[in-house]
DNA sequence: GCCAACGTTGGC
DNA sequence: GCCAACGTTGGC
């Protein structure tokens, strides 16, 4: 099983808010690199929800891929934010996820918590300048991202 | 195909 | 609000 982070501003969506619904469609994802890790992603695998542009960005906590990758419809949708003007829809370029809560960290892994762990070096979320908002974490990222949101 | 201009992301 | 990083656009 693969392991994967995915990014949301919490102003627009947050954990708290998957957590209320239980399930939610991850879409408005515009970068073809994030796209292609969106339609690596596997049913039933595991994502850190991470929160960015916000006051405390960080890991917030888990939640689980569901089912298979579709066509994202917000692409289509002219009174979207995220529509996408070239898409159609025998011709629609992006992907969406569905998602479901799984857990919610007892706090926040803020950055400057993430940058301590010595297993976290070579982490892409850390890299200056990275603004992907989908990419897949290591079994050892992974790891030791999870214990240290536990302990 | 090059590359400057521009827009967006996202931490601080 | 600032600014670094980087993807995209469009003229040539």
């Amino acid at each position: 099983m693969a392991c994967w982070l995915l990014k949301s501003e919490p102003d627009e969506f947050s954990l708290t808010d998957l957590e209320r619904l239980g399930q939610a469609r991850w879409d408005g994802v515009r970068n073809y690199q994030a796209r292609n890790f969106l339609r690596a992603m596997a049913s039933d695998e595991l994502f850190f929800f991470h929160h960015s542009s916000c006051a405390e960005p960080g890991i917030a906590g888990i939640g689980r891929i569901v089912g298979a990758a579709f066509a994202d419809p917000t692409a289509l949708d002219p009174e979207s934010p995220y529509h996408a003007p070239k898409a159609s829809a025998e011709d629609n370029p992006w992907t969406a996820r569905q998602v479901a809560f799984v857990e919610a960290f007892p706090r926040v892994l803020t950055l400057p918590r993430l940058r301590q762990l010595p297993a976290l070096a070579d982490f892409a979320l850390l890299r200056k300048g990275n603004r992907l908002s989908v990419m897949p974490v290591s079994p050892a990222e992974w790891t030791a991202i999870v214990a240290a949101a536990r302990g």
